[in-house]
DNA sequence: TATTGTTATACTCTATAACTATA
DNA sequence: TATAGTTATAGAGTATAACAATA
């Protein structure tokens, strides 16, 4: 085993390391499918939240609006949500899910439990909610 | 505050805000520097190991050999390492900290001290170790 | 034959600046 | 003037494949 110096004693280096283990491992659960981590962010929060603006999605998730145009683009092309003008703020999209993109998300997230399950098998399930607790303290973007 | 959705129950998703969160404030912090998250690593790991080849330090920081490369040229472009052929393995190169690299990794090392004590505020002592604990859990590459 | 470092390449993520249409 | 969405662009991270030198 390589010591790795005080590289090791910091939070940054270990979150670093965990998150791309688990996007990687993400990647890998929908390989040859077009799902990504942001693509299923972006479902979960119009399922929950249907009609919410575009911009107020890409907020949500801490997402450029700049950025959050292609990721649209993306679903709307794979016909899993319905991008329609706001009849009361016409500079603005109202999006929300399709029946395919319900379906879709229901699908992905079975597997994304599964994926999280394999990846997260060392964590008891206290260990497992004290972490999201813990990281949501230092992101600070939680919905409760 | 907007509802997430099953995505707030996911682990994958708070450890790629928190991530993210924590590399943002790194890129202020090291602002008109040169200096990255990885490019710390690499100086961390080659400190704690001097001689080491720079495909094990690559290995040790999960960093594949040809993204590696480009990292090595940028930190001897600054004067930061220096790169020698192994004697015992003329394919390889030894790499070792210059003085100004010493210098480099405990300046650097304070700021990325500082900037961790703000960013983890609402942490306390033993929570953060906690969370190093399960983040080590999840990507498996600890050197203890 | 296998390994070390290298080059070339490509895709994703993320950031900024400037534009348009609406408000 | 300000805001929602858009376009263009650029830097960083990370992945693969193929190559030269050496083992």
């Amino acid at each position: 085993m390589i010591a790795l110096g005080p590289l090791d004693e910091l939070v940054g280096y270990h979150l670093r390391r965990a998150s791309s283990a688990m996007r990687m491992d993400f990647a890998e659960t929908f390989a040859e499918t077009p799902m990504r981590q942001v693509l299923f962010g972006v479902l979960s929060v119009v399922s929950a939240m249907p009609g919410l603006s575009q911009g107020k999605v890409a907020e949500a998730l801490g997402i450029r609006r700049a950025n959050m145009v292609a990721l649209v683009n993306e679903l709307v092309d794979l016909g899993l949500i319905a991008r329609t003008t706001d009849h009361r703020d016409r500079r603005a999209f109202s999006l929300s899910l399709t029946q395919a993109g319900e379906a879709m998300l229901h699908e992905a997230l079975a597997q994304i439990r599964r994926h999280e399950d394999r990846m997260l098998e060392n964590l008891t399930t206290t260990e497992r909610s004290t972490l999201v607790n813990l990281l949501r303290k230092i992101h600070g973007s939680t919905s409760r």
